[in-house]
DNA sequence: GTCTATATAGAGATAGAC
DNA sequence: GTCTATCTCTATATAGAC
């Protein structure tokens, strides 16, 4: 097998576990097993959990934001693009075999625990998602189909942390619906 | 030393550990270390850990509704009682040393690396704080200080996970006043 | 109730053969 | 690039003395 499959097994692998169990619940023998590999074939790949860490962000990062700039580079109008938004974060909770939160929303949680240079790319994600909503509400209010009072740049905030907040919440009540719920409601909040 | 003095430090010790740390960052030696104790005493108080996370929430979540039913119960507006409501998240994150998120929350996140009984305390701490929001919502719209549209239960909803996902997030970013944004918008979404 | 001592398992990580 | 073998450390947990 070619060194970038397995590669990307390990990090396919690692990225399911952290997303369901989290950072420190997840191991080297966890991956090993569901790979089919052995352990040290791992440390090969990524020499230290950490390392393995940050090439897992090094993609994660650019590619949800791919994701996210096709929608919002799309001539949809902005409650489309944000209704697309949100169901990239729906996605993590009901596709498949589900019960996954955001990568970065999870690393997020254990940060205590992890190094600073993991911490700035967990800031990183994090901004890069206000400053993405905040275009898509300026589009939004631009084109009337948005309007709420407050700026722009708190109800980007507002959102995200309400999305990340809501994957923890709808996963534990094992509900995708609550999700739902919440989603609907903010688009109440935001309508023109 | 008595032993409800010495299994209320290792209560202490151990939630605020996971506070900060996460439940699986958290260990019985950390505790050992904090108290100063041996880890065999933490086992004659708490043999398991799950035993001690059963005890960890079955304290918290009715502390934690005594402080909030405390401000319901109050005289005050509807607005006042949001904020209360809303400092006593805030207050985990810079309250002493700061930098911790809700209890329930943390352990949320980890929710799928522990037992059912678990995610059940969970789920019902999650619920009873969407209860009194909605209490709280339905007094100020009575009060003419809230309006919003929408069903004021998906509100509830949606403010509680606002604040949860504010403070994972507001932590990341080492900064509580991103977490006062966040408060400040939602007053402008619900105020009258 | 707290201690020492220990059991058992799992973690992350490395050396060196193939 | 993957393997076996092993190291070191830490985890949860128990037995039994004091």
């Amino acid at each position: 097998m070619k060194t970038t499959d397995t590669r990307l097994k390990i990090l396919d692998t690692a990225q399911e576990l952290i997303q369901k169990l989290g950072v420190n619940a997840m191991s080297y023998a966890d991956i090993s097993t569901a790979v089919g590999i052995r352990k040290a074939s791992i440390h090969y790949h990524f020499p230290s959990k950490e390392d393995l860490l940050v090439s897992l962000l090094e993609r994660y990062t650019p590619s949800f934001f791919r994701l996210v700039d096709s929608i919002l580079e799309s001539s949809e109008s902005a409650e489309i693009k944000l209704r697309r938004y949100c169901g990239l974060f729906e996605a993590t909770l009901s596709s498949g075999e589900q019960d996954k939160v955001c990568l970065c929303g999870m690393i997020g949680a254990e940060v205590k625990t992890l190094s600073s240079s993991l911490t700035k790319q967990i800031t990183h994600f994090f901004q890069e998602n206000e400053i993405r909503l905040t275009k898509l509400l300026t589009q939004g209010k631009d084109e009337g189909v948005f309007s709420f009072s407050g700026e722009t740049e708190a109800m980007a905030k507002l959102i995200f942390s309400l999305l990340e907040g809501e994957l923890l919440i709808a996963r534990v009540h094992g509900d995708v619906t609550h999700f739902k719920v919440v989603v609907e409601q903010l688009f109440q909040l935001v309508k023109a």
